[in-house]
This record gives structure tokens, sequence and C-alpha cells, in this order.
DNA sequence: ATAATTTGCTAAATCCGTTTAGTTTTTCTA
DNA sequence: TAGAAAAACTAAACGGATTTAGCAAATTAT
């Protein structure tokens, strides 16, 4: 690896402080009164010399990074890597850039995480949390790092927090089916104890409730094989023949539900109505078209990165209150779930 | 931000040196004979005050990250989003944490990356270059920075990469049309020089030729925004009414292909037969399923990291010979390009 | 002509680890 | 028991920037 120059060389070379080469580069040339004629020379040579400032010296000193760590449960999943992408457009023009990792759901990888970041002088962190890392984002509270939870949030904890309204979500997309006439309505969820799966749960129990019907619920374990995973809805789906409609908690399960249905012989709409949590650019040219909750991405990114910049500023998060978003979803009405006639 | 506790710190609480301290964290107790009973009380004293050494500062001294940078087209895309995955996944148990970010095909955008990587001594880097940034690749060989390129390279220059054989993968999945009995057979492309979607076409062409049949060519440029994609292949549909299969070039292309077929009121694949180009976990579920070339993901992923490994093992590019790899895609026959009857 | 400013620039401390080349103390050898 | 060798640590330089405090020369004010 060749050496790369650095800002003592230049100091050598050119035979003036190392300061003051600084401050031509930091554009604090004015402010120091460093004569233009000194200051062309300076930018001249860094640029004939190709030179780019060591970061993590700079990062080292200032405390400072231009850079946001993005945490995201798993970045193959389409609906973290279009908010990975949005956020990224966005920091990008304010300058920072995003640095992001997929936590599997593991605490311990995301404790590891955050603390690389940490080490690492991140300005600031966007997170989707999973449980058993209470202590650590108490901890980011406490040490003042700048931070927003999204997707879902400790409840015990006082922290900023940009997520949707689960409950809701999940309840017009239930009126919805009522609405069409479907009576005999699913809901297939991953068995977990995050508050955006408790929440869609919730919609869905309130709305089954207030019109008086019998729920069919489906908890999958978040470590079934997705094998596993059409096979527990398949039989599912056998032993309550009755069903006529679906409500699927993520795309995951969606999909492996897709492979279900066609398992078992069934049509949809016809004999049985879908809706899935999280829209996907294939719901749209899907063979009938699949309804779906969709989060509004854009809204989404951006107060992440409002609230994320808003702490920045201010420095940390013992200032004031914690900011706590909610934003609605939308039902996207496509044919899967409208009753035929 | 509370001040964190440094080995200074540590040596001053503990009335000992602070190489002493750096040593018996780096595990070289032993090997620089230093008592066990004091490596014991500092490791204690580490744990106690939960210390986490500076990564800035250790990387500045040593040029060292344990930080591969992963530089894709478009992180909200399935393809690189699936390889981004798996590649974290491996080099997380080889002790090295990813970092990944965005190009959108922007080679300004791509060498601010890169220099931002290079600035904070990433260990090796994983690039889907855009064209426009050849110089700067030719500048990490010459500056012996472990890297390696996939999904296209730059035939002008003698790098590492691990890409898919695109001209095969094109040409199996026309001559498996051709098969089937289809005679007119279109390809809808970006208009890009970019190596996989140049091999792609030759692929398309040759399949043609050898068949002596006539090529259907819709060629669109990188920038339309998608409606304009789905009328251009709308209307491209519409003047050749004759096609009676499509090959898409990109997953993307398809997504729009299946909003214009649906518009011309075209079935799949009676009307019209369809193929795209890399598989998508949703096109299993389709109804038709989407018959697709498939890129070997997990070899792919495997590869890249073993190169890079390689290389960074070797310290550099100028220890030999380049590491080439060309894998080779399978053709997932589903019922969207199947004859009826 | 001298003091007070302003201009233009610099020295040195600092951020926090790593690593080389010792130094001091203890133990062993002759 | 002197001298060699091993054991147990440590001082200080280094990596590459930022930033405070300050110096010398040139201007301006008095």
């Amino acid at each position: 690896m060749n050496k790369k120059i650095s800002m003592d060389d230049i100091a050598r070379d050119l035979n003036i402080s190392k300061s003051t080469i600084s401050f031509i580069i930091n554009g604090k040339a004015k402010e120091m009164r460093i004569s233009d004629k000194l200051a062309t020379k300076v930018l001249d040579y860094v640029k004939e010399k190709n030179y780019n400032r060591n970061a993590l010296a700079q990062s080292l000193r200032t405390g400072k990074s231009k850079i946001i760590g993005l945490i995201v449960e798993d970045i193959a999943d389409a609906f973290f890597s279009s908010v990975a992408r949005l956020i990224e457009e966005r920091a990008y023009k304010k300058g920072y850039k995003i640095i992001y990792c997929s936590t599997e759901d593991n605490p311990k990888k995301t404790i590891e995480l955050i603390n690389m970041f940490k080490s690492r002088n991140v300005d600031g962190f966007i997170i989707t949390a999973p449980r058993g890392i209470e202590r650590e984002v108490s901890l980011l509270l406490t040490q003042n790092h700048p931070f927003v939870l999204f997707d879902r949030y400790f409840p015990e904890l006082e922290t900023d927090y940009v997520i949707i309204d689960n409950l809701t979500g999940a309840k017009i997309a239930v009126e919805h089916l009522l609405r069409e006439g479907f009576k005999e309505i699913a809901f297939v969820t991953l068995a977990s104890d995050q508050t955006q799966m408790v929440e869609r749960l919730n919609g869905y129990n309130m709305a089954i409730t207030e019109a008086a019907l019998q729920p069919h619920l489906l908890e999958i374990k978040f470590t079934s094989k997705p094998e596993k995973v059409v096979q527990q809805i398949s039989s599912f789906l056998a032993r309550n023949k009755n069903i006529d409609a679906i409500l699927f908690a993520t795309n995951y399960l969606a999909l492996q539900g897709f492979e279900a249905i066609n398992r078992q012989n069934l049509k949809i709409p016809d004999d049985v109505a879908v809706i899935g949590f999280d829209d996907h650019a294939f719901f749209k040219v899907f063979n009938p078209p699949i309804t779906a909750v969709s989060q509004p991405m854009k809204n989404l990114s951006e107060s992440l990165i409002d609230v994320l910049f808003k702490r920045m500023g201010e420095g940390g998060n013992n200032s004031g209150e914690s900011i706590q978003k909610v934003l609605q979803p939308e039902l996207i009405i496509r044919k899967s779930s409208l009753k035929k006639g």
C-alpha cells in the first residue's frame, strides 16, 4: 500500500506550518487571516497531489464523523432496504454518509454493532431494535448519543422514535375485508413481543371483536425455516376451511402464504381474500394484484432524518422532550381483497 | 455526551503504564511477560468500567479497521441487498464488519464513497462499479488496496472480479424459449455500456442469430421514470403484436414489463411468454410463476469474500495474477415461459 | 517617532491507541 | 557473590488531523 500523503508532508514540502494548511483546507483561511496567495498555493498543491484528509485522524480529534449508523433488522428485506435507500439519499444531501448493518434480530450482534459505531464516533444512530438491547439503548440515552428508533420501540424507555400506527393499519385492513363481506378472517403473524407485531395483533383483535366475529389466529415462530412456514400455513388453511380472508402480518409471511394457498389449490380472492402488511413493488403486478397496508416510506425516512438531525443539532438526548412520531399507514386496495361480483 | 474512558484513564487509576494496558487488552500479556495477577486486575477493571477501545485511534495507528466497504449500485434492489446480506454474514463470522453504500450509478458519488472508505482505512472493498470510475479503480490497484469488483468489470483493467456468465445466461433463456416453440422473442434491456448489460445483449443476439430469427430489441434509458418505462414497453408491444415472448434484462424492467403486459391485456404465457433476469422470491408465487435466469447468490457472495480475503492476506493487488471468477447462472423454469398445451 | 493594532502565520497540545526500545528488578549460573 | 539472563514493566514516539494561544512583521493611530 502506498503510504498516503499527510498534512505534515505538505507542510514540509511547502515549508509552512501544518496548522496553516489545516485552516486553509477547512475553509478558515479568511477567518484566520491567511493570505489569498498562500491559500491558493496550498489548495493547488493539494489538488495536484490528490491529497485527502485522513478521516480517522479528523474524527479522532473532533469527535465528529459526518456518518450516521443505520442498524436494520435485515437489509435483504424490501422494507428495510427501501428505508435505507431513502435515508441515504437525504443524508447524503446534507453531507452525511450512512453506514448500515443488519442485526438479524440478534441482540448480541446488535450490541456489538452499536459499540462499533460508538467507537467510531458516528454522529447519530437510526435503529430497529431487537428485544434484549434495552440496556444498551438506555446507555445511549445517558451517554447522550443522538439516536432514533424505528419500526418498533421500547415502551419502557423514553426515547425518540418514528413508527407507524400498526394497530390502525391492521384494523383498517380487517375493516375493509368486513365491508367487502368476508366473515372468517384469519391473521397470520409471527410470535413476537416486538411492539409492531403486538400492535398489529391488537388491531386485528379489536376489529374482529367489534364485529363480534370469530378470530382465526396463526402465530409462527420467528426461527422457522421457509418450508416449515409454508407447511404451517398450509395445514392451518386445511384445518380451517371456512376461512375466507387472510391478513398477513409481514411480507415474508405473505410470500410463504401465497405458496401455501397454491398448495391448497385456493384461488385469490374467490376462495380466500388476501391482504399483506407492507406494500411491495411486485404486489401491483400480481395476478390478481395484492391489497396491502402500506407504510409511508418517504415520510418515514424523512421523519427519521429530521428527528435525528434535531437531536444532533441539540447535541444529544438530554435536551428536552423526546420526539415520538406515529405515522399513518395507508390501505392500498387491489383485487386480492375484493369480493367477486 | 459523556466523555468516554480511555487507556490513559485506566493507567492513571491503576497506576500502571498505558503500554501495559494495551498489551493486556490485546491478549499479548503472555508474550510481553505481564504477570497474570496484573493482567487479571486490568481485565476486571476494564469489564467493570465497561471500557471500549476507541476504534478510530486504533485504526489510525495500525492502519487496519476490520471493516470491509461494500459499494453497490442500489441497496434497495433485491439482487444487491441479498448479496449484501450474504456477504455480511460471512464477513461477520471472520470478525469483519461490513459497511455498505449505494452508488446510484453515479460516478462522482462512487468516487466520494471510495475516498471516504479509503480515508477510514477499510481493509478491503467490494464494488459494483459504474462507468466513469476507471481512474479511481486503477488508483486502488496502484495504491495496492485490496478490492474485488462484481456484477460488472472493466475489461481494460486487470483487476480481481467475480461475475456471472451473462452471455450464457441470456442465451440459455432464449434457447429455452426457442425449444418451447416461441419465434418472436423480444429483449427488453437498459441502454447501458456496462459489461453485464452488454453481455446479456450479446447472449440474446447470439441465440437469435443462431436460430436465424428476427430480433426484437427495446433499449430503455437508465434515467427513465417508472411510468415512462411502462409506456415505452407498452407501445413497443403494441407496435410489435407478433412478439410471443420477452426476456427482461433486469428485475426492474420485468416489473414495469408486467404492468405494460397488463395494459396491453396480454396473458402470460398464452399471449406472451416471459423470462426475467435475476430471480426473485416472489417469482415463485406469481400467477403464473415466472421463469428466471438466477444468479448463484451464495456462491457469488462466498467467492467475493474468498477473493477479497485472499488479497487482503497477501496485502494487496500487486502480488501475483488477478483472480477472475465467472460463475454460471441457472435457468429456473416456471410456467411463464411454457407453451400452452 | 512610538504605541497600538492588524495581519499573517506558527508551536505545541490534544484526541487515543500501538509498538519499539529500553529500564529496573528478580532469579539463576558459574 | 559477581555477572548473566529472565521477568515484569514503562517511556516515548507515532499515526494524522484540529485548535488554542501567541509571536513577529507590517500598518495605523497618536
